[in-house]
RNA sequence: GCCCCUGUAGCUCAGCUGGUUAGAGCGGCGGCCUUUUAAGCCGCGCGGCGCGGGUUCGAGUCCCGCCGGGGGCACCA
């Protein structure tokens, strides 16, 4: 949307000046427009329940005082009916003017769909429709809105409004509403769930002299008292695993990473992550917690393991499919990644020009994302990856040329990435030399050396088991969305 | 970065192969209506079609450029 003009900005005060006017009219009358609060109110919800199943036509003296937005009217002459909504739910009022009084009742009528006020009344329910309503015989305007709300039947779908104007959706599309709240339950349930079983929660840097702990570039930014420049973290890894040598056995973290690359349907430059770390567990261990974790959490949040998107339905209930990834390539491609040892002979294997930026490593990473990856709909936990794409994991215990590392699909997309982490201080300083070597060869997403890190596994770390959990894709999926826009408050946007 | 689609009142949309002062519903404004619920009835467009050029007697309607949005490619969790 480009700037508005002169002339539109005239255009669209047009619009607004009724509302404007309105708002002098209630000050000319001596009333404040956005008073200061509105004790004693109860939650809508609350009032809900208290009174389920009230027969219709019935009237009661049941009191109760509640405050929200107003979403919708209905005019009656000398009475209207009026929806009120607040955080927890909606309710009509039954507004008289014999009982209002006549001033009161104009200045209520006189009102603008959005603004906010406070109401106390009697419950009832309708005769025709036996819809649980408050008779008011109080009311005030708590604050005043000054623009116009979304079409209260169609919402609001234009897809850059709801995601720039995240608080417009929220009050148009009752759908953006439950997808949120369905987000902030997974985000509880998850915390309880690993509180429970004793982990310590940590926040460690976000701004970091070095990055590292996953293969993307950073994003960068300076210190200007320090002078220097710092990269935000694209991972909470390294500094997790200090901790573990730190004697914190299981530890974890939740919190945004960011990571310098594009925008799609399933990537957003800031997203959140889950990483948990125990000691003297491996990657078997880690692969059962993990659908054990989301099976529980779905079953919380969701009350069952099913979720539908889309055309398909995806069952989070364990256990969940595992499969080598060379055994998955070559199902899904045709292909055996362990016959193609070298770049060159992978590369004339898939038919293609080897890339000098691409390694053997980077052409495996890329028949798994391209053949992969988008059937693997239910649940899938592909074992044992190429030692060169895992700086961070240890080698197999009795493959040849892989790590004991899985990565999680769920509805064609990642959602979890595991190893049994290296910790042999020594094995790791070759690894970063790898890396080194992949810079080397143009490749922007190696890792750069981390002496502290390196020095920490010197220490001694126990073995252990980690994992990294997408929280917006996971409740992309219990959410069925197709967009992680859907799931993001404030998604990033262009400009 | 590339390709395709798209941008009309506050909101949701319609505008046929270019042709009289651009339409509908919701919302708004005025009037009627004391249990309605996408309340109803009567009256009033409150926008000049994302922006800038061009073609044409004449352009939301065709062409070019720019900006925004969506999808795909590439990259990645």
């Amino acid at each position: 949307m480009s700037e508005p003009t002169p002339e539109q900005q005239q255009d669209l005060s047009q619009v607004l000046e009724d509302r404007r006017e309105k708002l002098e009219r209630i000050r000319a009358a001596g009333i404040e427009p956005f008073p200061h609060e509105f004790s004693g109110r109860e939650d809508i919800a609350e009032v809900r329940a208290a009174h389920q199943g009230l027969a219709a036509g019935a009237e009661t003296d049941s009191r109760h005082r509640v405050a929200g937005r107003i979403v919708a009217r209905r005019g009656h002459g000398r009475a209207c009916f009026l929806d009120l909504r607040d955080g927890s739910g909606q309710i009509q009022l039954h507004a008289r003017e014999d009982v209002l009084g006549q001033e009161a009742y104009e200045l209520l009528v006189d009102l603008d769909l959005g603004d906010i006020v406070g109401a106390e009344g009697t419950a009832m329910a309708t005769r025709r429709g036996g819809e649980l309503s408050l008779a008011i015989d109080h009311w005030r305007l708590l604050a005043k809105s000054l623009r116009p709300p979304p079409d209260k039947f169609h919402g609001l779908e234009d897809t850059e409004t709801r995601f720039r104007r995240r608080e417009l959706d929220l009050i148009a599309n009752e759908e953006s509403r439950r997808t949120f709240r369905l987000r902030a339950r997974t985000i509880t349930e998850i915390r309880r769930r690993l509180d429970e079983q004793g982990y310590v929660e940590v926040e460690t840097p976000v701004l970091q002299p070095l990055y590292g702990g996953a293969l993307a570039r950073p994003f960068t930014t300076h210190h200007n008292a320090l002078d220097r420049d710092f990269y935000l973290r694209i991972a909470t890894e390294l500094y997790l695993k200090r901790l573990v040598v730190g004697g914190i056995d299981r530890v974890y973290e939740l919190g945004k990473d960011f990571r310098n690359e594009g925008v799609s349907h399933k990537h957003n430059p800031e997203f959140t992550m889950l990483e948990w770390y125990e000691a003297y567990a491996d990657y078997e261990k880690t692969a059962h917690d993990l659908e054990m974790l989301v099976a529980d959490v779905a079953e919380r949040v969701l009350g069952t393991t099913k979720v539908s998107r889309g055309e398909t339905e995806i069952d989070f209930a364990p256990p969940w499919r595992r499969i080598t990834l060379r055994e998955a390539i070559l199902e899904r491609a045709g292909i055996d990644i362990a016959e193609h040892p070298t770049r060159e002979a992978l590369a004339q294997a898939m038919g293609t020009e080897p890339d000098p930026k691409e390694g053997w490593g980077k052409l495996v990473d890329g028949l798994l994302s391209r053949e992969v990856e988008p059937g693997l709909i239910q649940p899938t936990f592909i074992l044992d990856y190429p030692t060169e794409l895992s700086p961070f994991a240890k080698a197999h215990r009795s493959t040849e040329g892989v790590v004991e590392r899985w990565e999680a699909f769920a509805g064609g997309v990642e959602i979890a990435n595991s190893f049994t982490e290296l910790n042999d201080p020594d094995e790791q300083r070759r690894r970063f030399e790898q890396q080194a070597a992949e810079v080397a060869r143009g490749d922007e997403e190696a890792q750069p050396f981390d002496e502290a890190f390196v020095e920490a596994l010197e220490q001694g770390m126990p073995p252990t088991g980690g994992v990294g959990l997408g929280i917006d894709r996971l409740v992309m999926m219990f959410t069925g969305s197709q967009s992680l826009r859907e799931v993001l408050l404030f998604p990033a946007m262009r400009s």
